[in-house]
DNA sequence: CAGGATTCTCTAACT
DNA sequence: GAGAATCCTG
């Protein structure tokens, strides 16, 4: 049978149109992927050469796997494939035409624990407060700024975001952004959303190298559409401006990642960029129950706007989806390990068959703790990956250190490990002398003879700086993996790590010889590039390259069948036989910070379609009435997405009834006590920093309150009046806080307490 | 300067 | 309640 046959008409005319501009619009588990892949096959068939065709997906995994059933279908001609994330293969491409950037091809890509702890170094550089300027809240305004393609340059000059930050308080958001690109430049490095800002850059300011690169995909394919930023589909519109062959495959029911700068109003875009589009629908779906299915419909169409569109199944009805409510997160815990226990036994379901879902990484603990009572093997996806742990970060710095020296975060992490006599004081100098001298630490420390140090630390730096040199001098004659290990022993790292007996210290020895396994298992067999590409690196910068951007997802598979634990962003694209959507609270899921506006309440609906669609055949959600949170005991209630369910296809098992809050019941429950906590915590968040109240604090009659007169506020902290206006009966002071800026306040309301009544 | 003790902070998702 | 940052002491 021709593989052609396996499509039903829908599907087949997706896959044989593969000239000019297509849409193709494919609800959940209606082949989606085998149309990708068919399509690509088909393409070969028709005499196309792979090295014109680019396709980007959103995890390697995706791409992997995608590239080994086209090998089936059209054999080997498919490794010449350009396949992979946005991210890989935009980094490929900045290594080629690096010089033109002025970055070196070995260029180091910051994650973003790295981001973070540049910019808190910068923050502190500039004596900027650190609880206004926070590293988190620094790089998402950077990082988001990046994936609208905007320069720090840009950004300075930009009235609209520099109004922005003022009124939030942090006038010097681009001050810092400037500073760190610089630094990142220094260093020879690129954060992740500098991958797709350089690659922009690149393409805009060279036309010869964005007409090198149009020749050469003349074919762009387009997985997960309805996740791209704008940087992302700039990017690629440039790439196929003159052959316009390009196809994406989406549904804006998935799109689930507006917060990072995803766009679904690139689909619509799409259709305005390319009047001729032709648009695919997949409507039909292979994966689910009808139950499931229609379960799923019901939910999307509390959201406001979408694509109109009909998913369907011819499966049979299934068994109903089924709701539990459990006492406390424990026992949500214990509860899911039960069915899931009965499940297997009831319907020989292997460990694999399922999966537990949840919005936050925080919450795997209590199902972790329930399945290994009950020997059920289970693995974890996600939360602190394997790459950010620290013994692994450290090693690896080493690594990144040998390949780029001036790579500033690796330094730092290791300049010091194993302890060797360079402390604070002399980092501090060091760090002086690089910002005075424009360069980077590393090469500062080259010329340290023309620096005033003394004796010790001066011998350190230049012991520290003759090893990474021989450790480089190395690069080419080892592989990655004989040099690693070169790199363990002479460090000191190995015997470090191998000498703490301790439980945590061994596991930290585990982890490191798993990192060492893993590069052995690159250097045996190393990635399959396109012919022509050297495909023999086995090197240590070649292996960097390809481990910076892999996630826990791409991790190796396992030999035993385990019950998968992910957050639901993670299970984006998988499907199970059983799945459990655990956590289905009010505040979590809805989460509470998508609750302010309507756009944020629809994603997270989304998210929820998402979760309940990756489900084959049983699909449970759950529920617990108090959990754990911030170190305290919260009383949850049933999120409203249950609220939302069909009743007619859902059994509510375990529960008095099906009947949860009104909106004045849950007004109620938003000024409880613990909810007041949270709220004020997150207040305090807002306004960057947390003002406690000194002990004499006693608010002091309004009508006292004068201009000049230093003032307490519980909340902003001490500051000064510097007008008042408004009516009498409610005068509205202007106070310049120390810490929090200008404020209006309504003397009726705020609680002031008067230090001084003028100066 | 190093290592231990203590205090602080954070819990939204991912490349 | 964990992990990081900071403080403290030898």
């Amino acid at each position: 049978m021709h593989y052609l046959d396996e499509l039903n008409p829908a599907q087949k005319e997706a896959v044989i149109h593969f000239e000019g501009p297509a849409l193709i619009i494919a609800g959940p588990g209606s082949g989606k992927t085998r149309v990708l892949t068919y399509r690509i096959a088909f393409m070969l068939e028709n005499a196309i050469d792979p090295f014109h065709i680019l396709s980007l997906t959103f995890t390697n995994k995706a791409a992997r796997e995608m590239k080994e059933r086209i090998q089936k279908i059209a054999g080997r001609e498919a490794r010449n494939l350009w396949m992979g994330t946005f991210h890989s293969i935009f980094a490929r491409i900045l290594r080629i035409e690096s010089e033109k950037l002025g970055y070196p091809a070995n260029f180091t890509i910051y994650d973003s624990d790295d981001a973070k702890s540049l910019i808190k170094k910068i923050v502190k550089e500039m004596g900027l407060n650190d609880k206004i300027y926070k590293a988190s809240t620094v790089y998402n305004r950077i990082s988001a700024a990046k994936n609208s393609l905007i320069t720090s340059e840009e950004y300075a000059a930009d009235s609209f975001l520099t109004a922005e930050d003022e009124a939030g308080a942090r006038p010097k958001i681009a001050e810092i952004y400037s500073k760190y690109a610089l630094r990142c430049f220094q260093a020879a490095a690129m954060d992740f959303d500098d991958l797709l800002l350089k690659m922009y850059l690149l393409l805009k300011k060279y036309p010869e190298v964005l007409y090198k690169y149009q020749q050469k995909f003349k074919f762009i394919l387009i997985d997960e559409f309805q996740d791209t930023n704008h940087a992302q589909y700039s990017i690629v519109k440039m790439l196929g401006d003159i052959y316009e062959n390009i196809a994406v495959v989406g549904d804006d029911a998935q799109s689930i990642y507006a917060f990072r700068g995803a766009n679904i109003q690139n689909i619509l875009n799409f259709e305005r960029d390319y009047p001729d589009l032709k648009i695919y629908k997949l409507e039909q779906n292979y994966r689910s129950t009808q139950a499931i299915v229609k379960v799923a419909n019901h939910i999307i169409t509390h959201n406001k706007s979408q694509l109109p569109k009909t998913i369907w199944t011819s499966n049979d009805e299934g068994e109903k989806i089924k709701v539990y409510q459990a006492p406390s997160d424990n026992e949500e815990g214990k509860l899911v390990a039960d069915r899931i226990f009965e499940l297997k036994m009831r319907e020989h379901l292997y460990d694999d068959g399922f999966a537990i879902l949840y919005r936050t990484n925080a919450q795997s603990r209590a199902f972790e703790e329930a399945l290994r009572r009950k020997n059920i093997p289970y693995r974890v996806y996600g939360g602190v990956s394997f790459y950010q742990r620290k013994e692994v970060k450290d090693y690896l710095a080493y690594l990144r250190l040998t390949v780029n020296p001036k790579d500033e975060e690796a330094l730092r992490r290791v300049i010091n490990y194993p302890t060797r006599g360079i402390g604070k004081t002399t980092m501090e100098k060091l760090s002086v002398w690089a910002n005075e001298a424009g360069s980077s630490l590393w090469e500062i420390i080259m010329r340290i003879h023309e620096y005033p140090l003394s004796g010790r630390a001066r011998q350190s730096l230049e012991d520290f700086a003759t090893m990474i040199r021989s450790f480089a001098s190395w690069l080419d004659k080892k592989d990655a993996f004989e040099l690693a290990e070169e790199i363990g022993r002479s460090t000191g790292i190995l015997k470090d790590l191998y000498n703490d007996r301790s439980i945590e210290g061994q596991s930290r020895y585990e982890n490191v010889q798993e990192l060492l396994s893993s590069i052995k298992e690159f250097t045996e067999n190393p990635p399959e590039a396109p012919e022509g590409e050297d495909s023999s690196d086995t090197g240590l910068g070649s292996y960097l390259q390809n481990v910076a951007l892999l996630t826990d997802m791409d991790q190796e598979g396992d030999d035993v069948p385990r019950v998968k634990l992910m957050t639901v962003h993670a299970a984006k694209g998988l499907e199970f036989p059983a799945v459990f959507v655990v956590g289905m609270e009010e505040n979590l899921f809805p989460s509470m910070m998508a609750l302010d506006s309507r756009e944020g309440l629809e994603e997270e609906r989304r998210l929820f379609y998402v979760a309940v669609t990756r489900a084959e055949k049983y699909l449970h959600l759950s529920y617990a009435s108090t959990r754990f949170r911030f170190g305290n005991l919260l009383y949850c209630e049933p999120s409203r997405f249950i609220e939302e369910l069909p009743p007619e296809i859902v059994e509510f098992k375990g529960l008095k009834s099906r009947k949860v809050k009104t909106a004045a019941e849950r007004q109620a429950d938003r000024s409880s006590q613990l909810k007041k906590q949270l709220d004020k915590l997150r207040e305090a968040k807002k306004a960057g920093y947390q003002h406690q109240p000194s002990d004499e604090f006693r608010p002091d009659d309004p009508a006292e309150m004068q201009v000049g007169m230093e003032v307490e506020h519980p909340r902003f902290g001490f500051g000064k009046i510097t007008s008042m206006d408004g009516p009498a009966d409610n005068r509205i002071a202007h106070i310049f806080f120390q810490k929090a800026g200008n404020k209006r306040i309504m003397l009726k309301y705020a609680k002031l307490h008067i230090l001084r009544k003028k100066q």
